[in-house]
DNA sequence: CATGAATGAGACTTCATTCAT
DNA sequence: TATGAATGAAGTCTCATTCAT
């Protein structure tokens, strides 16, 4: 009972941030007012400004929540003792299961944040840029180990890596592609086949 | 004199559409204003709106006069009697190039369309949907030759592709990655040998 | 026990005057919010309304409880059996001594409430009027007297004096003049020598 | 006809600022809204962004354009060949036909700006003090040449002198006193008698 | 063709005040 | 008494677009 308060307080901003996901995943951010968020949310114009600055910290906090939670698990994937395939395969499969468990704020994060560089992602391009740089670890040390091919610099390999999943997030979000369980599954082998493929191949020759 | 003023209009036309791309890649397309494009060209606030329908216009046409040119090097491309890795390997080379004649129109393409799927470049998603498909079809044609392996699915394949380049634009333009002719015939050179790398793998065996 | 209550309750609202005076000084009235007053007092935001009714009541009350023992010190210094003279010169010096031991106190009264006339001292008005007519009655008695000359009239002869007192405390307020014990006494000698002086000069001749 | 263009844009800026004077006087410059000042000036709301960057640059402008012709005049009238005195009255008939001439003007140049040093006089405090300055001048100059006495520091008679005009004018603002040419006229002859008298009182004695 | 003054809807943000606990 | 979460009205400023000249 004595908790009732905090507890409530820390509900609500949740609740914001829950309502802020729907609303800027189907309304996209700069053409939601912050009056939606609110009303979807079920509460007072004002109080997101009791937890938020401006409708853009409400952005940033579900970008940093959610992207802080990858850069751990590319981190924690990166420690385990598995071929580098294997890494790479995890870190597809933590993006995509992402999206499969909660489209909505992967659209967000990938539409608004992180093909967004310009405008809002601009801000993030530091913790952008640490994901990048996990990965391209997880390339460079595999052609330390000789299991992958030297003659590809880490970052580009990174990038491609990297741009192949979210241009299928892209794909799935937009309905370019058809989305679902057997695409997701079957998406993240191929992506890996492939890119791990071509960086495997010759490793030894070239 | 007669001939003078459609000659000065098509004229005005361009100056307006050519300060747009560098206002456009300066400030981005929702920070600037319809007057600093008209300051930046030099002319009135309103003679936009005499060749324009709106802000959003000039940035379709912007986007349409370059995705034609292209979807018609793909289409060219895709014609020439050449391997599919070659084929693959002309396209990265189109759109690098690009990059490296005219980064700021490039920056505005990728950045205020391509990557903008959410805002502005959902008008656009034909015309894009078209070069994934026109990508596809280079690695479907590739797969029925039996030069690519078969069990991934073209579409995919040309995300990838495209996606892994998109993405190499993106590092470039934000500064991620350093820029300059030595890593535009490198990155080009990588990229496609790590995709068809992989798309080769195992084409015969699987 | 039972009286710690009435106790703390005086000692609260005490404690909330006292940082209103503060946060006044610092900010402004208008630029303050009531939960800067609430921060500097070390209290709850809703504890304010319970001890004012609204955050103009609290300068209200500031304004009040000081003037009106400006009020009481004029009538005290006019029933004094000294010349008048000496009594302007006593309320000089006790307007000037007001600013000398509590700066801030009187920065928030003249500032905020008597130069404030439009916005705020509309409400105190008749008060600050009080103080202008019981200045005035000190030179109107002085003409009867024949120790001051009598073709000014009084009312002006009060604004002129208070005027120009006021005018000294907002140099000194905002830093047109420096201020110092050393001024402060001087400055009180010399415009009580200036304005006595014009008032008495002639007082027999014209 | 050529210049109707140039000639109707001043109008209007004049046209917003004269409007401002009006809705300034009569709610105050915080009270009122913007689309107060566009409504009473006839002009669309945005027109008055068109001709000034804020609210705050109305009331700037309305200021500056007013004071500039004071310290001129002040100027102007210190460079005659005339005793200290009938300069001081020049200086005291200037302000007061100020008011007379245009009362509004003067309420919100002294109520908004010259005793709201706290808010909004802050940015104008230079100005207002060249012109305690050039008044401390005019006395200063008189104890040169021994016709006011030299024990009164010259910035404290210009406080005075400026003072006690000021909360004149602030009386007839706000109807502590009946305003009307009679007592324009009589006023300023005696606060020049006044402070003057007791300026030159034993200038040469003491 | 060309100009740029004029329009006005719209969105963010602030903050005094209320009220349930 | 005391707390601080919750409310929502109000106002500033922006800027795409129109239009008279």
């Amino acid at each position: 009972m004595a908790s009732t308060k905090p507890e409530a307080a820390v509900n609500r901003r949740r609740q914001i941030l829950d309502a802020a996901i729907r609303v800027f995943a189907r309304q996209g951010f700069h053409a939601c007012r912050v009056s939606d968020i609110a009303r979807e949310a079920g509460v007072a114009y004002g109080l997101v400004y009791h937890y938020f600055e401006s409708k853009e910290e409400v952005l940033n906090e579900l970008f940093s929540e959610r992207w802080s939670v990858l850069l751990a698990a590319i981190e924690e994937v990166d420690a385990r003792p598995i071929p580098p395939r294997a890494k790479l395969d995890a870190v597809a499969g933590f993006i995509i299961d992402s999206y499969r468990h909660d489209p909505e704020l992967m659209k967000v994060i990938v539409v608004e944040v992180t093909r967004a560089a310009n405008s809002f992602g601009r801000t993030h391009l530091p913790e952008i840029r640490q994901a990048y740089e996990l990965i391209a670890k997880i390339v460079s040390d595999a052609q330390q180990a000789g299991e992958f091919r030297r003659d590809v610099d880490p970052m580009y390999a990174s990038m491609w890596f990297y741009g192949a999943i979210e241009q299928l997030l892209s794909a799935w979000v937009f309905e370019l592609l058809p989305a679902g369980d057997g695409e997701f599954d079957n998406a993240r082998e191929m992506v890996v086949e492939t890119i791990c493929g071509g960086l495997e191949r010759g490793a030894g020759g070239r």
